[in-house]
DNA sequence: TTTATAAGAGATAAACAACTCTTTTATTCC
DNA sequence: GGAATAAAAGAGTTGTTTATCTCTTATAAA
């Protein structure tokens, strides 16, 4: 569905969110062991998302990620976009390059409005919104 | 949402289920052609598929691939199976490796709705049926 | 029964995604 | 200003997926 480094990214955002609306600023050795990621790699990947605006970031001590009351409002197809690209989202089920409504693949038509579906749901779910439940220990981001 | 693999796997075997519908076989050369996949690696795929029983194939000159009649209701469902496992239709959307209803990561109830529309729409799809409007040019199946 | 043909099988290579480590830069606090 | 801290940046490694080549085995037709 998504990539790995892109589930990483979307746990990542649901923990700052969390975290931010509280205030309070969160550093890559807790995100790392809250979502249960690579360390180094869940930085880089962060690094990638600053750099686009989604997080913002703070160096030196006291220093950290933490999300902007104005961007608690980017949404998953946000991130996805951001990370894996438009892929998802407007890409062939069968992987063909020219796949189109006038150069249809066999399943085009089908495919179409699930793939709307997909969009519908990651747009719709806000990072400040998805945050909500995981402080009342309702959702969960660790693999184990 | 599938890997690169499964594409060639079911363009292949669309293709095939057109031909045998014909009463013709057809061979590796010709599939690659038509599909245009990488001639050697879609014999592999297909070499997997044949040990998995989705298709059957004849060595020797006038040898090749087709798709007996039983096997025309073969889902594309069946295929992502063979292919790429379950991981699209029982994964979490998240990656987590304990996601379920009592441990639920923050997307799951959205998500296993979308998940359950894939898999329905897969397993609908028969190779039979989809690969109908592949002879009269109405669906397509190359690259470019 | 020999020859040609096409899939099966095994081994290898190239490309890409995932992950790690080290050095640099910015910031805070003393 | 100097020490400590945390992210940024760059370089490098590992692992998996995708792709290629060669040799073997089965079969059909001459």
């Amino acid at each position: 569905m998504v990539s790995k480094t892109c589930e990483y990214a979307i746990r990542a955002m649901i923990f700052i969110a969390q975290k931010s609306k509280n205030g309070s600023i969160t550093g890559i050795n807790e995100i790392a062991d809250k979502i249960g990621s690579p360390k180094y790699f869940i930085a880089k990947v962060l690094q990638d998302l600053v750099r686009k605006e989604l997080v913002q970031s703070l160096k030196g001590p006291t220093g950290g990620f933490y999300i902007a009351k104005e961007q608690l409002g980017c949404s998953l197809a946000d991130i996805v976009k951001a990370v894996d690209g438009n892929k998802l989202f407007s890409g062939c089920g069968l992987g063909l390059k020219t796949c189109s409504e006038t150069k249809p693949c066999p399943i085009h038509n089908k495919f179409i409005i699930i793939r709307k579906e997909i969009y519908n749901m990651l747009q719709e779910a806000k990072i400040g919104e998805v945050s909500k439940n995981l402080e009342k220990n309702l959702t969960f981001l660790r693999r184990k």
